[in-house]
DNA sequence: TTGAAAGCGGTACCAG
DNA sequence: CTGGTACCGCTTTCAA
C-alpha cells in the first residue's frame, strides 16, 4: 500500500501538505491541491484507516447494536432488509458499519467500551433489549446515537409508523366491507402496544365494536400459535370475517389452520399480514399486508446518524416516522358487492 | 478511555512491560503479568484498536465480501443465517467482521484496496460474482482467503454439499415410492450444475429415466417462474408425481400454481424444496426439503479463516463440505401403501 | 502557502 | 526479566 510519505516524495512536497490537500484544507493553494489529488489517484493512494483514526479520532465507522447478545435479529425475516438498506446508505456517505457486541474473544466489555475500543463515530440501536443497563449506558453516552423503533429522551429516533400502519390497514379492510375484524397481535412490547392501541382506536373511530375474544396475543415468530388462535377464532359462535396477524410470517400459521379447516381464502375468511416481505407477494392468494419501507428506513437512519456525527451539537433531536403502504393483494375479500 | 500509559503508571512499570504482559509474551514474570492483568481489569483497560492495528498490522477484523456491488445477499432468505452464524463464531474468537465494498463515499477503490485500507486480517467471499476481475485479484492476493460455495485453486473453501443433498433428497422421494420425479432448478451457475448433475446421476443410479421435459430452468428467487413451470409440468401427457424446486422460497410459486389447479399437496402432487428455511416448517403441509446447516457452515468458515490468519503458511488448503439432512415434512406422499 | 515536528496509543526491538 | 525508544501512517499545530 502506498503511504502518504511516498506520495509526498512523488509530489515533491511535504506529507503535511499532502494531508491538507487531500482533506481540502483552506491553507493550500488550489493548484497544489489539484496536482496532489491527481497524483494520488494515479498512485491509487488511500489513507490508512487505523492511522487516520488514531490521530484524528474519526473512524468513519458506525456501530450497530441489535438483537441483544444472541444476535438473532439477522435471522429475522425483516430486519436484514433494513440493515442492508442502512449499510448501502452509510457506505454512500463514506462510512462502514461495525457490529457491537460484548464478547470479543475472551475479553468481556460493555457495549460502550466496545464502541470506544473500535472508535466508532456513532451508534445505531435497533431491536435491542432496551432495559439492559449497558444499553442504557450506551444511549446516555456522549456518542451520537440514533435509536430505531424506540424513542428515548434527548435522542434522535427513527421509527416505523405503526399507528398509521394499523390504521390504514384496518381502514382498508373496513372499506372492503368487513365489520368483524379480529387481531392476533405479537408479544407484549412497546411496539405491540402501539399497534394494538391503534387497532382499538381505529375500530372505535369507524364505529365498530371489538369483542374481547377478537384480540389475542400471538407472537411475531410463532406461526404455530397463530394457527391455534386462528382455529379458536373460527370456532367462535360469531367468528370474524377477517383476521389480522402480527406479521406476514406468522400469517402463514393462520393459512395452515384455515386450510386444515377446508376453508378458502378469501372466500370463506379474509386475512392480512404486516411487513410486506417478498414472500407476501409469492403467496397464493397474494397476501394483503402493510408494506413497510425498509429502504426509506435505512436511508433515514443513515442520514440522521451521519448528520449527528458531522455537526456535533448542532443537530436538533428528531423523531422521524417512516410510513408504509397497504399492499392490497387478494387475501381480503371485497364484501361490498355481494 | 484509559491508555496503556496510565495503566503503566498505575502499575509502576513501563508501557513496554504492560504491553508484553497483556499479550502474554514469554519474557515477563508470571507474578508481574498477573498483577498487571488484575489492575488492567480493574481500570477497565482495552487496547485502542487503531493503535494496535497500526503498529502490529493485525486488525482482528475479517473482511466479508458477498453479493457483489448491490449487496443484495442480505435480502436473500438464507444467507443472513449463515452470516449470523459466522459473525457469532468469529466474535467468539476475538474477531469482528467488516463488509468489503467498492465505494467508500466518493472514493472508488478495488476490493483489495478496501481490504488494505481497513487492514483486515483475512477475507471471506460468498456468493459473489466470481468472474469480476477485482474479485479474482482479491482471491489471488496474499491475504488469507476462504471462499464459500465455490472452489478455487490453492484456496481453502467451505461448501454446502449439494451433490449429497440432492442425492439424499431424490433418494428419499424414491423411497416414498415415486418414480416420476421432475426438477425445476435454478439459474445456470456452478452450484446449479452440481445439483443438476447430481440429480441425473442419482436418478440413473436408481434405474430411473428422466424425460427432458422433466428438468426445467427456473430461478432461486423467481417464484413466478416456478409457478409457470409447475403448470407446464402438470400439463404434460405424462406428468411427474413429484416436483423438486430450486429452493423453499421458489417452491411457494409452485404451491400457488398447484392451488390454482385445484390440486392438493401431497395427495395429487408431491413437492420438495431445498434450504430448510424456518418458513418450510410453517407451511401447510410442512414442506419436505433438504435442511442445510447454516450454523455448521458459519462455524466452519470462521474456524478456517482464523486458522489461516493465525498460522500463516502452515495451514493446508482444505475443501470442507457441509452436509445437510432431509427434513421430511409432509409434502411428499408415501405411494408405497396405496 | 508550505513544511518541520510532535504525537495519537500501541508494539517490537535491543540494551541493560 | 524489565525498560527505553523508535516507529506504524497520519493529522495538526506552529513556525517559516
Amino acid at each position: 500500500m502506498v503511504s502518504i510519505k511516498e506520495l509526498a516524495q512523488r509530489c515533491g512536497v511535504s506529507v503535511a501538505t499532502v494531508s491538507k490537500a487531500l482533506n481540502d484544507k483552506s491553507d493550500i493553494g488550489e493548484e497544489t491541491k489539484k496536482r496532489i489529488r491527481e497524483i494520488a489517484d494515479e498512485m491509487g493512494y488511500f489513507p490508512n484507516a487505523s492511522a487516520r483514526t488514531l490521530r484524528s479520532k474519526r473512524s468513519y465507522s458506525i456501530g450497530v447494536l441489535f438483537g441483544g447478545d444472541r444476535g438473532t435479529a439477522l435471522t429475522d425475516e425483516f430486519f436484514p432488509k433494513v440493515l442492508n438498506a442502512f449499510k448501502l446508505a452509510v457506505e454512500k456517505r463514506g462510512y462502514e458499519i461495525i457490529f457491537i457486541n460484548k464478547e470479543v474473544g475472551s475479553h468481556t466489555m460493555t457495549y460502550l467500551e466496545h464502541c470506544r475500543y473500535r472508535g466508532v463515530d456513532g451508534v445505531v440501536l435497533a431491536y435491542t433489549y432496551y432495559r439492559d443497563p449497558e444499553v442504557i449506558e450506551l444511549i446516555r453516552s456522549e456518542l451520537p446515537v440514533v435509536t430505531v423503533d424506540r424513542i428515548f429522551e434527548e435522542k434522535t429516533s427513527v421509527c416505523f409508523d405503526y399507528e398509521k400502519g394499523i390504521r390504514d390497514l384496518v381502514t382498508y379492510i373496513y372499506e372492503k366491507g368487513h365489520r368483524k375484524i379480529a387481531y392476533i397481535h405479537g408479544e407484549n412490547s412497546k411496539i405491540t402496544t402501539k399497534r394494538v392501541d391503534s387497532f382499538y382506536e381505529t375500530m372505535k373511530h369507524l364505529g365498530l365494536s371489538v369483542p374481547d375474544t377478537y384480540v389475542r396475543e400471538g407472537g411475531y415468530l410463532d406461526f404455530r400459535k397463530a394457527g391455534q388462535l386462528t382455529k379458536a377464532l373460527l370456532d367462535l359462535p360469531d367468528p370474524p370475517t377477517c383476521i389480522i396477524y402480527p406479521n406476514d410470517f406468522s400469517a402463514l400459521g393462520g393459512i395452515g389452520a384455515i386450510h386444515d379447516r377446508k376453508l378458502t381464502i378469501p372466500e370463506d375468511i379474509s386475512i392480512a399480514g404486516y411487513d410486506g416481505i417478498p414472500l407476501a407477494k409469492a403467496m397464493s392468494p397474494e397476501l394483503t399486508t402493510l408494506k413497510q419501507d425498509s429502504e426509506k428506513m435505512g436511508e433515514a437512519i443513515a442520514e440522521r446518524i451521519t448528520a449527528l456525527i458531522e455537526n456535533p451539537g448542532k443537530e436538533p433531536i428528531k423523531r422521524i416516522m417512516i410510513s408504509g403502504k397497504v399492499s392490497c393483494g387478494n387475501s381480503v375479500k371485497n364484501r361490498n358487492r355481494g
